[in-house]
DNA sequence: TAAAGTTAGTAAACCGATTTACTAAAGCGG
DNA sequence: CCGCTTTAGTAAATCGGTTTACTAACTTTA
């Protein structure tokens, strides 16, 4: 590998000054002659001369970067958000800093850090649900505004104007309830995940309306919360089977863990109880009974966040909340009564 | 926000050069007395200096950043495999720019091009299966050389001297297989992904060596090539089950859909016929019967891969095969001949 | 033809660090 | 007390771009 061309090389070797090039390279409106700009386009060609990013950044202070926080990359939901993000942005020109916080408040905290010490043009949010939780979120906040650094929130969110790009999942909870109301459900099991995540308060707000416009209520019994994985539908499984025969697990892992629990006890879907899970991954379809759930519209979020954040670069005063609406995704695992 | 601190304020701040203050804040040798180093020190933590990584990055000649180009990051062993080497080296002050490639040459090619024009210190590469084709791999490889920065293939490989962090397929092929001619199975249908990936011709090779070994043979025509998705488990399913007992799926995704088409012609598993899968996705473990499949050492592939992309960064001669191998995990999908 | 305006550029400052080469003062030996 | 070494530090160059302010030459206009 020889040396890298930089603009003094093509500077020197069209015989003009790195301004010159500088303007040419970048389109910038300029006094230069046309004839001039063609063969500074053509020597750069030649050279094969690549813009040194790192010292682009330090001359405009944009790094042209974004960084992403989110909990969990191996969660598909999130890792297919990341995807889609990446594609997007780089149509901009954008690149992204991938951090993983494990949903540690503690690693919340340090990414943001670091990611502003690395001039990251702005921030795609999504927080542990420990930093959301009351104790840390005053913390947390005060950390990301002390930084500076423009961002956006993502799927989770506290309270307060600032930009965000959300699910309607009071709604998604609703549409469920409803649904399940309508094919004559009434005594149902909710299993959500941290009640300190919107998206599982939310739920359970959606799910309430629906059973009170119906005048149904939901027994405080027949809630259980833990997270959103397996072991908690398990637990919730077992805790909620023997008193409802319907159940709205917060996000398929969740509905997951109940089949297996259900396993055990022998019970079948859906002629010895009925299920919904959240999220429409990929395997809820290849179960033996196809799981009814609720799908994320995943690329457009990606899209909006985007979208927003590169408004927010833009007009760091730019406000806007946005929020997607889910789709009902009904498969065979609730029986109609 | 007010304006960022740089080396200048703190030495204005502690009335010494900024020399002393780069010198004293990087642990440098030099003479300067502990009381003035004290003094800076003391006064960058109280004006809460943060150095500028892009300046740094300029003056230094290094990012500390590490690109990674994973085919798509949906795939949960590449997200697994990405959140373990983001943990890994941000240890060592490392951040990653995540690119995915959607498994396509054209984009394997603009991301190298891109992440070295953004002067990563170095690049971890899962190619695609496109760009691993005997048409487009000296192409890929040509670009690679090119831009000189150090890099460390991972899974995907093409042969060469280039440093490597493999998982031994071979090995785990003919585990599988060894495992199934103890069990009675002699008649066996394979599901291959893209035969130009050598996860997919090394299981082959392991399998065929199995076979060697006890002197049967792999038919032709029980071998179905494909992609590593569900719809080519389909395919193969639908194409295999007539003829063998037995099918072997190279990732667990084809075996998933391999049960979908049993599933359409009322085949059970394991007792009308067996299906070994391979990743071990968290799914295997839920299905109505638990698959026994392969599991890949992921998170020691990311610390060997992190591991090696260091040592080449600090010397760029360095090389470095490293294979790592699998485990044969034994659950219920094959049946006792 | 002098003043004003336009065209086609360039020199030099700047971004915020690191690093090399240098200096001033103090200490020390003889 | 002279010369040498050590100690404690600094000035200035550098990285590779962008950008502001300036100039020289050429055209117009009055």
């Amino acid at each position: 590998m020889h040396k890298k061309i930089t603009v003094k090389d093509v500077a020197l070797a069209a015989g003009v000054s790195r301004t010159a090039v500088s303007l040419v390279l970048n389109d910038k409106e300029c006094n230069i002659s046309e004839n001039t700009k063609k063969r500074i386009k053509e020597t750069a060609k030649k050279l094969d001369y690549v813009p040194n990013h790192i010292a682009r950044s330090l001359a405009t202070n944009k790094t042209k970067t974004i960084g992403v926080i989110i909990p969990n990359i191996s969660n598909s939901f999130f890792a297919e958000i990341v995807r889609h993000i990446q594609i997007e942005l780089n149509k901009s020109g954008y690149d992204i800093f991938l951090c993983d916080s494990d949903e540690q408040t503690k690693n919340d905290i340090k990414y943001i850090k670091l990611l502003s010490s690395r001039n990251v043009d702005g921030l795609i949010l999504t927080m542990s649900a420990e930093s959301l939780s009351e104790g840390n979120i005053n913390n947390v906040k005060s950390v990301l505004e002390k930084t500076g650094v423009p961002f956006v929130l993502l799927d989770r969110y506290f309270v307060g104007n600032v930009p965000k790009v959300l699910v309607d999942n009071v709604g998604g909870g609703y549409n469920v309830c409803k649904y399940l109301i309508d094919n004559g459900h009434k005594d149902i099991g909710v299993i959500t995940g941290p009640l300190s995540l919107n998206s599982s308060s939310d739920r359970l707000e959606g799910v309430i309306k629906a059973l009170n416009e119906n005048n149904l209520t939901l027994k405080k019994e027949n809630i259980y919360s833990g997270n959103y994985d397996i072991e908690t539908g398990r637990l919730g499984g077992e805790a909620l089977l023997g008193k409802v025969k319907t159940i709205f697990a917060f996000n398929d892992m969740q509905a997951f863990g109940v089949i297996e629990a259900a396993k055990e006890k022998g019970l079948k879907i859906p002629n010895d109880f009925s299920l919904v899970g959240f999220d429409d991954t990929f395997y809820s379809q290849i179960l033996e009974t196809q799981l009814t759930t609720v799908r994320q519209p995943i690329k457009e979020l990606a899209m909006e966040v985007c979208d927003l954040i590169l408004k927010c670069i833009e007009n760091p005063e730019y406000r806007k909340e946005i929020r997607l609406a889910t789709d009902l995704i009904v498969r065979d695992s609730v029986k109609k009564l």
